[in-house]
DNA sequence: TATCGTAGTATACAAAAAGTAACCTAAGGA
DNA sequence: TCCTTAGGTTACTTTTTGTATACTACGATA
């Protein structure tokens, strides 16, 4: 049961930060790969777009869930990785997984819905 | 590690559904009471609208995460509950409320910000 | 007869989030 | 001299969410 002792925004904290159309897929690829360049993110992510690629990743950063690293180099060089703070997230983010999982089987059982498998 | 099998696409799903400005609220009443009334919802969360917790409650109820019963009595009544499906979400909230807990007080040691302690 | 309470709906509007398209920068190479 | 590259920014539009207010049906109560 969840207890109510400190406060009630405790659950709605953790889903200001996860929540955004591209956060979860940016946590996910850096969870999974550790470091990322901008460029490799839009390749992972093909149907983002600049902009929103980088405000999730400058909101992101902003809750010190990621690292922002820029080399001095032309044309420029800007790496993305999970802060150790950040990783406190993994149990959040995989019970979300786990949970999605069996929902998907759910629909699946309730409608027949096909789902999309994505290769690696 | 998450792992990418099957889909990329469960922790959205979780987070839709999760995702509304009343919706964890909602659910954390549900969880905590078991069953509520509509106008009990109301009194429980102050600033909801009748609208937003209409809405809110049907999106839930879509999902298979509500039951909504309806008595034929006038003034009318209905009652809200979890359903046996929607119990499948607690570890997830329950993971997002301890994360929560933490980040609280990383903003507390950061900015030193004080948050509102709501008693029971 | 007027008002109260329940669980809504309808309508209009405001605000926030997301998307589109074009532009910027400076170095190195053709 | 112009083009390309990487990682953006800016201005603008569209879509999604949320708010505010009014309204309904029906029976009970005063």
């Amino acid at each position: 049961m969840v207890h109510e002792c400190k406060s009630k925004r405790t659950v709605e904290t953790a889903l200001e930060i996860l929540v955004g159309k591209w956060k979860p897929v940016i946590l996910f690829h850096l969870i999974d790969q550790g470091t990322l360049r901008f460029s490799e993110l839009q390749r992972l992510i093909p149907d983002v777009t600049k902009k929103m690629l980088t405000t999730q990743l400058r909101e992101l950063e902003y809750h010190d869930i990621i690292n922002r690293k820029v080399y001095a180099q032309i044309p420029p060089k800007v790496e993305y990785s999970i802060t150790e703070y950040g990783e406190g997230l993994k149990p959040v983010l995989l019970s979300m997984h786990e949970w999605g999982l069996t929902h998907l089987d759910h629909l699946d059982d309730l409608y027949g819905e096909s789902q999309e498998t994505i290769e690696k």
